[in-house]
DNA sequence: TATGAATGAGTTTTCATTCAT
DNA sequence: TATGAATGAAAACTCATTCAT
């Protein structure tokens, strides 16, 4: 990336670039603290911000919706890029790119529903570039163990069923995620 | 029913009673559509009834909720009572009953953590009588091939991963659910 | 008119009604006082009422604006039938019905620019008829006086230029616009 | 213009004036299109500058309105002399400054409401030179034929009704300006 | 008792003014 | 100094809850 301050029409841009980057991870937090229906406020509030400032970065709630979006797609395609890539021991590394996967879809609330239901040109291309990772990942992980039924929807799926829930009946089901993991991830394999 | 009709109140009390189920009905149909925060502007006009009335019969959101979550317990703890003592193939029985209690919290999104966070006695009451019922099921099914490691709570968090989401990529994900399902009850199986 | 109470869709119609009366006077006292920009907020206060009320009432400010103007065209369009039918002296009716309407447009500052550039088909109704009363004025009024190049356009172009101003450039202007009414009054005399 | 080009000052202080110039003409055009509340931002878009250098030229708002009034107040001052003293047929002279001085009015909405609220010092002398001069011009036009209960205030007021307006009702009112202007002239003569 | 109108706190959004670059 | 980004108060609007009828 050519830094910013090389491009003639960026006046100003060291400021704002670093406010865009604060507004965004301020929405990050908020989103996965109060789902992706945090107000405004609430964001500039986290971001330590006014809110005019969220609104002068991201216009509408579309627009910033769409860039946190392609933040976490990038996030988990590199991910998903690492595992199909590792050296060490494939299902291993499988294992820990689903864990990975599902951490995120944890944090993140209703993830899936958004990303599917995002309009934005730009997510759908990241969303399409994303599911190829998952189907080159599943192509690898199907040689180490991979059930052949399953691929990058099923695994997406999959993950999305961890969506956060805090739902211990008895402040007993710390188990319960771990062991909802160790049974998928049996599972998933042939 | 046939309470004395001669009682200038019975009709009221007949009446009122009536207006409780059709609120209580509305309410777990507006709460599957539209999840537990569904307002009770919805419910009423789901009940075709004014939203004073969900008030007066249901002062609070607590309440209201405490009587959708009892009834759904009710449902739920007959069906797991009912897989118990079925006399046919009981591994067969054991995953129907997965089935219908995935479709419980498909329909009502957050059941989980509404059935967690709950301080109503008598939801708690309830809860633990469904978890009497679950172990019950367990201990049963783990002489049929169920993992020794998943009891009540664990089978409880499985169910839950269903929660409602709609999250198909690609319009792709019908089989999603269909193979997570496999998946997971294929997991469960020592 | 009928009243309300008779009408068995009005459930409520009396409250309602009144308080919709008391919304459209203060909106009307809030526009002379601020002009037609004044704040739902302010006219809230002024009708001692909530913010909701007015929203409910005038779900979105052109609505609430048409009925503001409907009522002044109302008001205005009575005045121009009386002064056309006054047995009287006749210059003198058209001379107080002009100063009548100059008084309305002293009081609701850019009421002239509202009324033409208004969409409601309401509104363009009530304004036709204005017209129309404007028009048989003029034609009752030629025979008494009045230039004959004065219609029912030049008429309201001439009451409109009295639009609110506060512009004594000393405190002694006072005189400044009964003058300009005699001026006027005279200039169009034949 | 020509200051000593070698003081290093100078030139920021040529600059600085151009500046000046600049943003007074751009707020004169804005205040003539969008009214004298036209945002910083709006004059500083006019101006092709940074909101800033508006603040900076006028750090607050009754600065910039006493320069814009000073200049106005300069202009319709020698139009006001011009007529006195014309040559040619008084009266001629005397409709033509009419009809500029309405030309300013309707040009600067709300003009007259600004001269009379200015609380700054310059403005009120101004305002005080400006009304001798309308004084020696009804002196003048007295002899002329002006109603003598016309004084300057008067003048100044009758003029001040051509506020802009936009009112129109049917497209039709074109013939309305003419025809006011026609009906105030003629109704000022004696 | 049932109703739906009224309430006002909360959210989204704009914009005049300030201030870091 | 000029710039335009940041600020936050205020406007428009929504909706959960209360209350008059």
């Amino acid at each position: 990336m050519v830094l910013a301050s090389s491009d003639p029409q960026s006046h100003l841009r060291v400021d704002a670039e670093r406010n865009r980057e604060r507004v965004l991870g301020a929405a990050k937090e908020a989103f996965s603290r109060l789902g992706f229906d945090a107000s405004y406020h609430d964001i500039a509030r986290s971001a330590k911000v006014g809110v005019g400032t969220v609104y002068r970065r991201f216009p509408e709630r579309p627009a910033l919706l769409e860039a946190v979006l392609l933040d976490i797609l990038r996030d988990i395609s590199f991910h998903a890029h690492s595992a199909t890539v590792d050296r060490r021991d494939s299902w291993q590394a499988f294992e820990a790119f689903f864990e990975k996967l599902a951490g995120v879809h944890q944090r993140y609330a209703g993830l899936s529903e958004r990303l599917a239901g995002a309009a934005s040109p730009a997510v759908k291309t990241a969303r399409d570039d994303w599911l190829e990772k998952l189907q080159a990942l599943c192509a690898h992980a199907w040689a180490h163990g991979l059930r052949k039924d399953i691929g990058p929807h099923e695994l997406h799926y999959l993950a999305g069923l961890f969506a956060r829930r805090e739902c211990d009946l008895a402040n007993q089901s710390r188990s319960g995620h771990a062991l909802a993991m160790r049974v998928i991830l049996d599972g998933m394999r042939q």
